[in-house]
DNA sequence: TTGAAAGCGATACCAT
DNA sequence: ATGGTATCGCTTTCAA
C-alpha cells in the first residue's frame, strides 16, 4: 500500500506539500506540483478514502439509497442518478432499503453518514426528525419526498400534472368508464398524506375527469397492495371475474402495474388495446417494447438525476448554507404507444 | 457526533475497554460490557466505519460492482446479492461499471479496496494482474469470470448445461431449423475466450445439436453487439425482411435478447410460439410476464448470490489462507412457458 | 480484566 | 511557497 509519504519521499518533499500538490492547492509552485505528481504517477500512488474522510468528512463519493434494486423503476433511477453524479467526477454507491424501516436506518446511520459526502434519498418509512438524526447534517436530498412540511431539499415527479395528463389521453382517446389502479380515494381525506405519490396521483386523476365533465364514481379508484406487478394481474382476474369488465380505460399509476394489468387480462381472454386501453406512469425501458407497447408519462430520469445531484453538490459546496429546502419537479412526457390505441 | 471517548467517558472506563466491549471481545467482563452497551446506547452512538476501517482494515462493507444498472439481469443479480450479504449482517453498497475499463480501475483502485472489506466483481476489460494490482489483496470474487487460467475465486452461471438444455428443448419442442442469437462460431477459434460466456453458451448448443444428430450449419449462429433488446429486435427485422422466417425455433443467449427478437417478430407479423418458438437465458423477472411469457433458462440467483458471498466471507474470515481459486457453478433450471408451445 | 499510548493515512493550521 | 505537527475516531499491542 502507497500512501502519501512514500510520495513526498519520492518527490523530496514533505507529506503537508505533497497533499497541497496533490490536490492542486495554488499556494504550491508549479514546478513542485508537476514534481509531485510525477512521483504519484509513478508509485502508481492513490488517496486512502477512509483516511480523507476520516479527517475532512469528504471523500467525494455520494450515496443512493432506494427500494428494491429488482424493480425495473428504482433500478433505472439509480442507474441515472449514478452516471450523473460519475459525470461531475465523483462516485456513486447505491444501496437498497427493501421498503424496511430497518434498512433504512442502517444505510442512514452507517454507511451514508459516514462513508458518504452526500445522499439522495427515496424515504418509506424513517421521518424527518430521525432523517435530521441519523445523518447528523451531511447533505441529502429526497426522491418524491411525501412530507407535508419539508424539511429537506427534494425532487419530485410530476405526479399531479402526469396524472391528469394520463386521464386526459383515456378521455381524448374515447373512454368512458375509466379505473384508476393503485389507490382508492380514502387516501385524499387523510392529511398526512396530502404529498405522498398516490395521492398526488390521483387528484390529478380527479382534475382531469373533472376538466372532462366526467362524473366520478369512487369504486373506480381501486387502492393496490404492494404496488407490483403480481398485485395487478390478480386484480385484472377478480375484475374480470365479475362478468363485463367494469372499464374501457385504465391508469395504473405505476407502469409495473399497467404491464401485470395487460398480461393478467390477456390471461382472461381480454385484449389492449382492443377492449380496454392501457396507460402507465414511470416510463421503465420495459414499456416501450411490451407487447402492445405501453402508453405511459414518462419521467425524465436524466433530468431528475440532474436536479438531484445539482441540489446535493449545491449544498456540499454551502454547508449549513441555506435554511428553506428547496423542492423541483421532473419533468415528464407522454409517450404514446399501442396500448391506448384503441380501435375505433 | 457521538464518538467512542464519549460513551468511555459515559460508562467509566477507559477507551480501549469501550472499543473491546462494544464488539463483545470475551476478555472484557459481563457486568462492564453491559455498562457499555447501556452508555453506548444511551448516547445513540454507532461507531464511524471510515475510522475503523482506517485502522483495522476492516468495516463491515463489501462492495459489488456489476456493468449497467438499468437492465434486468445485472439488477437483479446485484439485489439478490445485496439481500444475502444483508443476511450476514453486513453492508452491501453497489456500483455500477458501465462496462467500462475507466470505470471498473476507477471502482476497484478507490472504493473498493480502500471502503471495502471485500468485493464482488463481474469482469470486464480488466485483466486479472491488473486487478491484483489494484485491489491490495482484498478478497475478490468474480462473476463468471472469462480467465482461462484463473487467479480470483468465481462464481459461474451454468452456461454449458444452460444453453445444453436449451436447445435440447427446442429439438424437444420439434423444431428442424435452429437459431442461436448472440455470437457466431468464430468465438470459439479464440483460445482466450474459451471460458467466455458466449463461448460456453455456444458450444453447449454445439453439444445438444449434436447429440440431436442435427448437422450445424454455421449461419444459424447470428453474432450481435450489444447483447441487448434493440440489437435482437433489429436482428428480427432483418431476418424477416429476407423472405421466409429461416428458423422456427431460436435460442438467444441472454432474456433481453430474446424479449427484443419476440417483439421484433411481433412487429413483422410473425407470431411467438405460434410461427417461431424463442427460447432465452437468463430468468429475468421480466420473462415471466411477457406475451406470450418467455420459456427461460433461469440460473438460480439465489444460489449463485449464496455461493459468491459464503467464499468471500471465507476469503475474509482466512486471509491469505487459499492458494488455488475455487471457482463454483450456479444452479439453473428450465422455466418451460409459453413462448416454446408450438401449436403442432 | 482493564488502561495507556501508538498509529492507521490523510488534512489543515501555524510557522517559517 | 513549503514544512512541522496535531488531529480525525478507532483498534491493538503492551503493561499493569
Amino acid at each position: 500500500m502507497v500512501t502519501m509519504s512514500d510520495v513526498a519521499k519520492e518527490a523530496d518533499v514533505s507529506r503537508a506539500t505533497a497533499s497541497y500538490a496533490l490536490r492542486g492547492d495554488t499556494r504550491i509552485a508549479e514546478k513542485t506540483r508537476t514534481k509531485v505528481l510525477a512521483a504519484a504517477k509513478r508509485l502508481n500512488y492513490s488517496a486512502n478514502l477512509s483516511a480523507r474522510s476520516l479527517r475532512s468528512g469528504r471523500n467525494g463519493v455520494i450515496g443512493v439509497a432506494i427500494f428494491e434494486l429488482d424493480k425495473p423503476y428504482p433500478s433505472q433511477m439509480s442507474a441515472a442518478i449514478s452516471r450523473e453524479i460519475n459525470a461531475h467526477g465523483m462516485q456513486a454507491i447505491i444501496q437498497q432499503t427493501m421498503n424496511s424501516r430497518e434498512d433504512e436506518v442502517s444505510i442512514l446511520r452507517r454507511v451514508t453518514s459516514q462513508l458518504c459526502d452526500g445522499t439522495i434519498f427515496s424515504p418509506g418509512n424513517v421521518s424527518n426528525e430521525e432523517m435530521k438524526a441519523l445523518t447528523h447534517g451531511k447533505p441529502i436530498v429526497l426522491l418524491d419526498d411525501p412530507s407535508v412540511r419539508p424539511v429537506f431539499d427534494s425532487v419530485m415527479t410530476a405526479s399531479r400534472e402526469g396524472a391528469r395528463t394520463a386521464v386526459a389521453h383515456l378521455l381524448a382517446q374515447g373512454c368512458h368508464r375509466i379505473g384508476v389502479v393503485g389507490s382508492d380515494l380514502a387516501i385524499l381525506d387523510e392529511p398526512s398524506m396530502k404529498n405522498s405519490v398516490a395521492a398526488r396521483r390521483l387528484s390529478g386523476c380527479l382534475e382531469a375527469l373533472e376538466e372532462g365533465k366526467r362524473t366520478l364514481s369512487p369504486d373506480s379508484f381501486i387502492g393496490l397492495e404492494p404496488w407490483d406487478e403480481d398485485s395487478a394481474r390478480s386484480l385484472a382476474h377478480s375484475l374480470a371475474a365479475q362478468g363485463d369488465f367494469p372499464f374501457d380505460g385504465v391508469f395504473c399509476i405505476t407502469d409495473s402495474m399497467a404491464l401485470g394489468m395487460i398480461r393478467g387480462l390477456h390471461e382472461c381472454g381480454i385484449s389492449v388495446p382492443r377492449d380496454v386501453a392501457v396507460i402507465g406512469f414511470d416510463g421503465i425501458n420495459e414499456s416501450a417494447s411490451y407487447i402492445p407497447s405501453l402508453t405511459t408519462i414518462s419521467t425524465d430520469r436524466e433530468d431528475l438525476a440532474h436536479k438531484a445531484v445539482s441540489i446535493l453538490l449545491d449544498d456540499l459546496n454551502q454547508p449549513d448554507g441555506r435554511t428553506k429546502p428547496r423542492r423541483q419537479t421532473a419533468r415528464f412526457r407522454l409517450d404514446v404507444r399501442e396500448s391506448t390505441m384503441l380501435g375505433r
